[in-house]
DNA sequence: GGGGATTTGGAATGATCAGTCAATAATGTG
DNA sequence: CACATTATTGACTGATCATTCCAAATCCCC
């Protein structure tokens, strides 16, 4: 048949995720892209259309293995408060790196369609495993009770960027940790 | 002398303040700026330099407003905690604009001396502003005793910024209300 | 009111941008 | 082994980028 792809995609994916995370899609050049990706200029466009799908591409991919470890943090843990202070630990843990989700919201903001979809489905799919935990800490009495399930889930997750920002910004992860002890204790 | 400036340097400037907190720097071009800010693209080469040192500069004026909204917010009301709680409605009143320093730390990080410069100068002033009155609001009984004055304000200046991301995300104005009820409480 | 200084707008400039083309290389099948 | 099909490579394209040049316009001071 045809000669076969000689890179691994999700591979290649995961390099221009990298260059993605810290210049952004408009910082990020085609040239910056495939001299990360180790790719011919064409196999790119071949491969991924054009540098928006790419963009797309990256953000999906991104989001995936990113919720599954906020999920996995969530779940890990005897009570359900535990899991939620490890979901926040490892967000602080990984703060160095820019987030790609924080980053293409404040590059871009809800104006495209396509990219806002892609938040708003993993968007949602956290926050129903955030409000499930909230309601089982609840349950176990270690998260107050008259706290609505939603309303902790959405401090939670400006909980988590503003953590990300403020590590963009240069602050010490003694301090974020402090933040996310801080945070933990607006819901209790 | 010499002919003199047709337009207040101040308010093409707030024009310019507008395309960046909108679209980054990278996603203002020259021409989009020279529009907005109704001037001749020589007359900006002229008088700020050149796009970078016009970014600058109107880093500068935003930062310089909003940090004087914020410390206006943070001294009104009878108990420091008013202030604390007026400063978070602030942020969440004027959340549907992207802040400019949000918008630049999370393009560029730390990577920009100049920038960097702006940032931590302000951030000092807004830090040591934030912990005078949370040490305030100590002795009148309304926040924590056993809360570090500087672990509350990282956890402020972090709130604000969550916030802030969420809101261009999209987040109900109502929503991000509740958020900035539950940070209070965190810190309480 | 004239002259030196400076702003201004429009037309260039070179660089870089995203994206394409055409030729070459590499594969599996008949 | 040859053909059909696809990947790869590097040169190329038109557009847009930030920035500059130049000539005209405007003003203040003498």
């Amino acid at each position: 048949m045809a000669r076969p792809q000689e890179f691994d995609r999700d591979q290649v994916l995961d390099a221009a995720i990298a260059v993605f995370r810290q210049h952004g899609f408009e910082g990020s050049s085609a040239t910056a892209l495939v001299t990360a990706m180790g790719i011919g200029r064409q196999s790119l466009y071949n491969s991924f259309g054009d540098k928006w799908q790419l963009y797309r591409d990256a953000m999906h991919r991104y989001a995936t293995g990113e919720v599954e470890a906020h999920l996995a943090a969530l779940r890990s843990g005897v009570r359900a408060i535990d899991g939620i202070q490890r979901f926040l630990q490892r967000v602080v843990e990984t703060a160095q790196e820019m987030c790609l989700g924080v980053s293409s919201i404040c590059e871009f903001g809800t104006s495209h369609a396509d990219l806002l979809d892609i938040h708003e489905r993993f968007g949602k799919v956290l926050n129903a495993a955030l409000c499930e935990r909230i309601r089982r800490a609840q349950a176990d009495g270690d998260v107050s009770p008259d706290m609505k399930p939603d309303d902790a889930a959405a401090f939670l997750m400006s909980t988590i960027a503003g953590i990300r920002v403020s590590a963009r910004a240069g602050t010490d992860p003694k301090i974020l940790a402090a933040v996310a002890r801080t945070a933990l204790r607006g819901i209790r």
